[in-house]
DNA sequence: ACCGTAGCACTAACGGTTAGCGTTTAAAAA
DNA sequence: TTTTTAAACGCTAACCGTTAGTGCTACGGT
């Protein structure tokens, strides 16, 4: 069976964007809460069945592009220039990200998802989801087999860094402010080596 | 209306308590997903209306003594001795309260609660309230009127040790480890008075 | 041309949660 | 004490997100 090639596959992708496009205009026309998936579904011309075979919960149809916001941060860790340091590739892509949030067009959607406690859990859940991801990226890059706890704990800084300057009132001093404390925790756990250093480990 | 005293207070507080005993009770016979909101209501003999006039949900009847946690994080900060640095009075309440939850006779319900997708998110929407309390305290140590982003990280890294530390398969090393990370993050923000320090503040 | 599979649809239900409304009972006011 | 008030509790009935069960259709590989 290998891989569907081609028609099918582009037949899905639209559903899955018909959906989502009719999902994001109703939750802005009427809000989140007074909008509901069989009201979606109508407006997406699909049955309710349908729509969850493409979106696992309500709260899914708004963050449709979760995967997207994860890989960007795995790729900020292994995508980067050879002997960059870590902590300022990640600097750099978490400023783009809010950067990216907190432009213009994009603050109805952060608006709404702030107005809603469901959509508020939901995002919180996502981005543990996303440290850990990070939290792996970050262990391979330092030869590790598995993550360990000061990965996890460097990955969690990261994605609090985001999550917190998101609504800070200057989002891209936050994520300095955040990421020089971030830099000293890590400097105490992978201290970087000696200026004789014997290591070829790029930190 | 002053305060209902007295009778009132303690016929409410027995039924609240009688409701989550039947719930655990019933959540770690039959597993949390097996267990209806009506089969509780059924054990505690009281109506579904009264059990979420007590309880805002059914997660919340697993964490009962949230606001204990959040008490204590607090204390830690506001009741710590005069003098003492902030840190490692946070670190000390964060192994206790890690002791305490990885203690025999916790651990069925822990094991419940990891293997449950909503109780986890629940867990974790909780400790970001539990974040901010934490960050308002620490804001009023240092004598600031609102907790700044500075304030929210520090707090965010505390609630991060918690929930890591506990997973953690040595949980109180975790600890150590995660606050040696806080404490570097806390200095580059807020550095110590030097030897010949002039202010009086206690870090 | 032919099958296997994936996408899609429909109905009906389950389970958490809430609104509406009435009853009891304890506390406060008279 | 008596009256008044309001909180706690109860019941019914529903709303809404989500899923199971079932089958149809059409694309893609052979």
């Amino acid at each position: 069976m290998t891989v569907p090639s081609g028609r099918r596959e582009r037949k899905k992708a639209a559903t899955r964007q018909k959906i989502a496009d009719a999902a994001l205009r109703l939750f802005l026309e009427r809000g989140y809460d007074a909008v509901g998936i069989r009201d979606v579904a109508a407006e997406a011309d699909v049955a309710v069945t349908t729509l969850f075979s493409h979106f696992a919960s309500k709260e899914a149809l708004v963050f449709e592009q979760d995967e997207d916001f994860e890989q960007r941060l795995t790729q900020a860790v292994t995508g980067r220039a050879p002997h960059e340091p870590l902590i300022p590739a990640l600097r750099r892509e978490i400023q783009a990200l809010v950067r990216h949030c907190t432009a213009d067009g994009a603050d109805p959607i952060w608006h709404m998802i702030d107005g809603s406690p469901a959509l508020r859990e939901y995002e919180e859940s996502m981005r543990l989801r996303h440290a850990e991801s990070l939290a792996t990226a970050i262990a391979a890059d330092l030869d590790l087999s598995r993550a360990t706890t000061a990965c996890r704990a460097i990955a969690r800084f990261v994605i609090d860094a985001f999550s917190l300057a998101r609504v800070a009132a200057d989002p891209e001093a936050a994520v300095d402010e955040i990421f020089r404390m971030i830099e000293a925790a890590w400097e105490v756990t992978f201290p970087p080596a000696g200026p004789a250093g014997r290591g070829g480990c790029r930190r």
